[in-house]
DNA sequence: AAGGCGGGGCA
DNA sequence: TGCCCAGCCTT
């Protein structure tokens, strides 16, 4: 067994990390969380607190809708301490619109912990940072490559992507995994926050996902996609599987003051603590709407529209109230922007001109 | 190992 | 419309 893992090593294909450092050193997106490379190479380091909050943001989410969110958080929360310090439900209302809501219960509970357990200073080695909530496999190798230089394997979308191509592997990424891992591994040199963020950047500007600038590309000569005529075939994508269409009903319920009625919704599952306008449960057959606040509704209520969002067709109604109602509270329309509102629910205030 | 999570932008 | 984006967590 030993000799074959050596021989394995042995065929391990390396990628060149000098010609893409040089590409790098010309090329770097400039993003308000880095430092660089003229700058690192003087002995300049970032601060992992916003190398971490970007990185956070950053998951399944893309630069441009990041950057608002990022000067926001750091304006409000200038280090990690400030950010433990802040109630959670502060931190949803300035997450609202960025999506994957757990990120924000986990960013919280992440600053909370590094204050807590570390003193307000994020470790220092992907193993320790990788036993913070939030943060995975991409995250505590992305944080310790580029604060410390940790000579670990940052693997991405982008990256999975580049690899994919570079080596024409002929199966799904997913499967493909430990011999990603084993190249990149096997390819970080010294500069690894530096390669790491190269990496990245060569897949977001150049190996995108659908357009191949392989004039451009530092790796072109040893790439094997290039080779085949098509690296745009790369990597092989997953089967898809069919997700079952949901229907909901959503409730704009308004006093004779103006006002809009709100609650939070429960502490579990799907927008979990995020605030939303009362409706239904979201289920696979269409469902006759029923409101528990008011028993009556179909006599003060109308449909106002109905739209899809994901695979959840949900039915508006607007309905008047007014009684007092329990579990929630009474909104200014108008000041809505203090209030942890997904975009799903800014879309249902919104048919009934609520912004 | 697979599925859920949420939203925006772009071809 | 479908796919992708600096993935993570749960089952």
């Amino acid at each position: 067994m030993a000799q074959t893992t050596s021989m394995q090593h042995s065929e391990i294909a390396a990628i060149d990390a000098g010609a893409v450092l040089r590409w790098y050193d010309r090329h770097a997106r400039y993003l308000p969380w880095r430092v660089s490379p003229a700058d690192r190479a003087k002995g300049a380091k970032p601060n992992p607190y916003f190398v971490w909050l970007s990185e956070i943001m950053l998951q399944q989410t893309t630069i441009a809708a990041v950057r608002k969110y990022f000067a926001a958080f750091t304006s409000l929360w200038p280090t990690v301490e400030d950010l433990a310090a802040a109630p959670l439900d502060d931190v949803l209302v300035q997450w609202a619109g960025l999506g994957y809501y757990a990120r924000a219960r986990n960013l919280h509970a992440c600053a909370v912990a590094v204050v807590a357990h570390h003193g307000g200073v994020f470790p220092k080695t992907a193993s320790a940072l990788r036993d913070l909530p939030g943060i995975g496999d991409y995250t505590s190798a992305a944080i310790a490559a580029i604060c410390h230089d940790e000579q670990v394997a940052v693997i991405d979308g982008n990256v999975d992507r580049v690899v994919a191509r570079y080596l024409a592997l002929p199966s799904p990424v997913r499967e493909e995994k430990p011999l990603v891992r084993a190249t990149v591994q096997h390819s970080v040199p010294p500069r690894a926050g530096d390669f790491a963020q190269a990496m990245m950047d060569l897949g977001a500007t150049i190996c995108a996902p659908r357009r191949a600038n392989c004039l451009l590309c530092p790796l072109e000569p040893d790439c094997l996609g290039t080779k085949t005529g098509n690296p745009l075939a790369f990597p092989v994508p997953p089967k898809k599987s069919e997700k079952p269409r949901r229907h909901g009903h959503a409730f704009i319920i308004r006093n004779p003051n103006g006002k809009v009625f709100l609650r939070q919704r429960g502490p579990k599952g799907m927008l979990a603590k995020m605030t939303e306008t009362p409706g239904s449960e979201w289920t696979e057959t269409r469902l006759a709407p029923a409101f528990p606040f008011i028993n009556d509704w179909h006599q003060v209520g109308e449909v106002l529209h109905t739209f899809t969002h994901f695979h959840l067709t949900l039915t508006v109604w607007s309905v008047t109230a007014d009684t007092p109602l329990d579990e929630g509270w009474w909104a200014e329309e108008t000041r809505l922007d203090g209030e942890a509102l997904p975009s799903l629910f800014r879309k249902v205030l919104k048919t009934a001109g609520i912004e």
